[in-house]
DNA sequence: CAAAATAGGGATATTTGTTATCCTTAATAG
DNA sequence: CTATTAAGGATAACAAATATCCCTATTTTG
């Protein structure tokens, strides 16, 4: 079980969207030749960003997205569940309706004590992840990258914002 | 990104092989039959806890599976990590080094921090099932399963046991 | 207005992982 | 000896992730 790499390339992409001045928009094309990632599947991402309203969009020469919040509003789970969907990671096959034990029409009517243990793990994850805002990832980034690094990086992109 | 369904089959395998007698081992055939699964594929799923050392087996007639240890020893991590792996959820494939701005040999020593936060949160949902015992489970089964469901399946799994 | 650049989205291929079955081998109980 | 079992290798069927291509509507720029 393995997050999708589109996880990862929308946490990146969020992060260089945040350095990006008000109102200025940042194509496709420039997030996937900074990453190195191929165009067209990025962009598949970024519209999972679009439709979870968490990215603004344009059309047209000096199109591309920014942040449709700002980053103290936008959490690792915003992100996180924007490409990799909402859905609980433990799915129930309801096995224990198989039990040969059973009276035929009897029906459990609350999920099982399996599953409501798996499914709290699974919110401790997502707890976690709400509780980190993009605005921390900035804080940390600022800190750890060189400051050379950093400038070169936000020239860079100010040359291909639109 | 949705656990193997041998994930639930081995947290209900191990919660039945815990109410089996001391010294007392059940088959493949009839944790398949129970439970309405292919038996060879569930097979592969014990081959699994077999390999982590979670339960022990026997050979020949009679033969099949018991626990290794007792339920209280037992967490739901370690039936999860037996048979889903222990490789953390969150892969980073390092494309921050694609950052043209970067010096050419420029390299990180640190994994960065969006690959430190989804681990943190991949490690909390870890530790939750790390403090959930099978014991804990048995507790909350005994007491949510009529009594009648219960005493006709143990006596369907000691009709079986080896 | 015309041309170029952009996001959105549908169709489709490629690759990888999950699910499932089959068969052989070695060990064990009766 | 025979029947039964776990272990594990080989392989097939299926589903999901990854990747590319192409068309459309929109918007800036010239
Ligand atoms: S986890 Fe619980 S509810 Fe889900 S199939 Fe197993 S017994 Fe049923
Ligand atoms: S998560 Fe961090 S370490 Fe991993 S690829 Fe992205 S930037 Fe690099």
């Amino acid at each position: 079980m393995i997050l999708k790499s589109q996880v990862e390339w929308a946490l990146h992409c969020c992060a260089i969207l945040a350095g990006l001045p008000e109102g200025r928009y940042l194509s496709t094309k420039a997030l996937a030749e900074f990453h190195g990632l191929p165009k067209e599947y990025l962009s598949k991402a970024l519209q999972s960003l679009s439709q979870a309203g968490l990215v603004h969009t344009t059309l047209g020469p000096s199109g591309g997205y920014r942040l449709a919040k700002a980053p103290a509003e936008l959490t690792f789970l915003d992100i996180v569940e924007a490409v990799e969907g909402k859905a609980r990671t433990f799915v129930c096959t309801n096995i224990r309706a198989n039990n040969p034990c059973r009276a035929p029409g009897y029906c459990e009517s609350t999920p099982c004590a399996v599953a409501r243990i798996m499914w709290e793990a699974d919110e401790a994850w997502r707890e976690k992840l709400r509780n980190v805002r993009l605005s921390d990832l900035i804080e940390i980034l600022s800190k750890e990258i060189p400051a050379d690094l950093m400038k070169r990086t936000f020239g860079w992109v100010l040359e291909r914002a639109g």
